[in-house]
RNA sequence: GUGGGUAUAGCUCAAUUGGUUAGAGCACUGGGUUGUGGUCCCAGGGGCUGAGGGUUCAAGUCCCUUUACCCACCCCA
């Protein structure tokens, strides 16, 4: 035998069908309710200039400097996989929009993303999103409706366990001065800090109030918040957000240590978490980034996204978000050779009228292939031989009642079709 | 990148202080009078014990190396 070749590690084959049926739910639940809110599909390619996310991601992101998927293509040009959503649709919008004068848009994407991280529970090498993102206002209320939205695409897939938590950088001002006065304090207890806070309070000190090492989350405990030092016109924006999503019903907490690790975030930012993912508990984050466009050569034109893990938004769906659809299933069955023959001939017209069919094939016993029947789930058998043939019947076993009667074959489409529900669609 | 854990049949797991041909359940295949499923009974196939090396009369079991997977740190979806 041929050395086994296995896949890549990080990088999963979904092939279970009721997680399927789930991944499949969700991406029909998102377009469900993200596409009355206006919003359109798009898809844009994996491969993407490594630049766009170094200037957006952030150069000094564990993301650009640790985790791209990175290669050089026939023409020594530097790209990069992508590993997450929102800047390849920055790139997008400012491509083939703003050259029409649009400024105002909202999308919707899925697909996979990459990073090249140790996997863990709740975290691959190759993983999936399904983000959105609003282009052309900066008002509260429309971050109100984004995360909204997902608070209502979570519910809708019956997800009960999950926490909404909410925070505001402020604007880039803002956050700057904070920066500032944030690394002045953590320098003066900086003794009692981690190493590895230690050196964030240059390179990036917001991520110490995010610290889970019980030293640092001690020394830090009346740092300087970030809600305490916004600029009254960001204070006033995160309170219409805070004021809009009560309106609308969508339960959160304010968490002022919520930082992000993508630079291009401002304003506000938030996270959606459930307690049964282990370490791993985000399950959708996202926040506002008003200069990313700008940044990228577009228009200045506000924008607010958000994107959900795949992965783990499925490992917390309830069960019945992996049932499958309940078409009926027919099973057909031949005991000779003319008899599969003609049953062949069937299948195209009885899968037409929305039937799971399938032919059973192999010279086995009929004690083997009614065994066969059964554990397919079969709800039908039409079984035919020799002895059938002659007289022009087929016999139609209903399963579940355990009974059978003789169909003439030149009927049995009709007869069929009678008995199963009319026009029954393949369901999600 | 740093820790810790696990690796035996397709799956879930056994195998006494190192001691004969490595077992069970589930699954699979066939059969229980000739062409009828589920429950039941019987039989059968299937393992170089992750890989490589070492200690020993003897290794699934002890030691080293390696690989894969899992979990955690970190980071995030």
């Amino acid at each position: 035998m041929a050395k086994k070749i296995s896949g890549v590690k990080g990088m999963e084959d979904l092939f279970d069908s009721e997680e399927v049926q789930k991944w499949l739910k969700v991406e029909q639940t998102a377009r469900r309710v993200f596409k009355p809110a206006g919003f359109q599909e798009i898809r844009t390619p994996i491969l993407e200039e490594s630049d766009l996310f170094e200037r957006s991601v952030g150069e000094t992101t564990e993301i650009v400097e640790k985790e791209m998927y990175t290669l050089l293509d026939r023409n020594d040009k530097r790209l990069a996989m992508r590993p997450e959503g929102t800047a390849p649709i920055v790139r997008a919008f400012v491509e083939h929009f703003t050259s029409h004068n649009v400024q105002e848009a909202r999308f919707l994407y899925m697909g996979p993303m990459f990073r090249y991280e140790r996997p863990q529970k709740g975290r691959l090498r190759q993983f999936h999103q399904i983000g959105a993102e609003v282009f052309g206002s900066d008002h509260p209320l429309l971050d109100a409706e984004m995360i909204s939205l997902v608070h209502r695409l979570f519910t809708e897939l019956g997800l009960e366990s999950f926490q909404l938590q909410l925070n505001s950088l402020g604007s880039r001002d803002d956050r700057e001065k904070y920066r500032a006065t944030l690394a002045k304090f953590l320098d003066g207890i900086k003794d009692r800090l981690c190493e590895e806070c230690q050196r964030r309070i240059v390179r990036n000190p917001l991520r110490a109030l995010d610290c889970k090492k019980p030293g640092c989350i001690e020394a830090t405990a009346n740092a300087p918040l970030l809600p305490d030092s916004l600029a009254p016109e960001s204070a006033e924006h995160f309170a219409v957000v805070q004021a809009g999503l009560k309106s609308q019903g969508v339960e959160f907490s304010l968490n002022p240590r919520l930082v992000r690790g993508l630079d291009y975030y401002e304003k506000t930012v938030f996270e959606f978490t459930s307690g049964e993912l282990g370490a791993q508990n985000a399950v959708a984050g996202g926040g506002r980034y008003n200069d990313l466009v700008q940044e990228l050569g577009g228009p200045a034109v506000p924008a607010i996204g958000f994107a959900l893990g795949m992965e783990r938004l499925v490992s917390i769906l309830p069960e019945e978000a992996g049932k499958s659809s309940g078409a009926p299933r027919v099973y057909l069955l031949g005991l000779d050779p003319q008899s599969e023959q003609w049953l062949f001939g069937q299948l195209r017209e009885l899968r037409a009228i929305g039937a799971v069919v399938e032919l059973d094939f192999g010279g086995v016993s009929l004690k083997s292939k009614m065994r066969r029947a059964d554990r397919w789930k079969a709800e039908w058998v039409v079984l035919l031989g020799e002895e059938e043939r002659k007289r022009g019947v087929a016999i139609l076993r209903d399963m579940q009642n355990q009974s059978q009667e003789e169909v003439p074959m030149s009927e049995l489409f009709m007869r069929l079709t009678s008995r199963l529900p009319t026009m029954h669609f393949l369901k999600m």
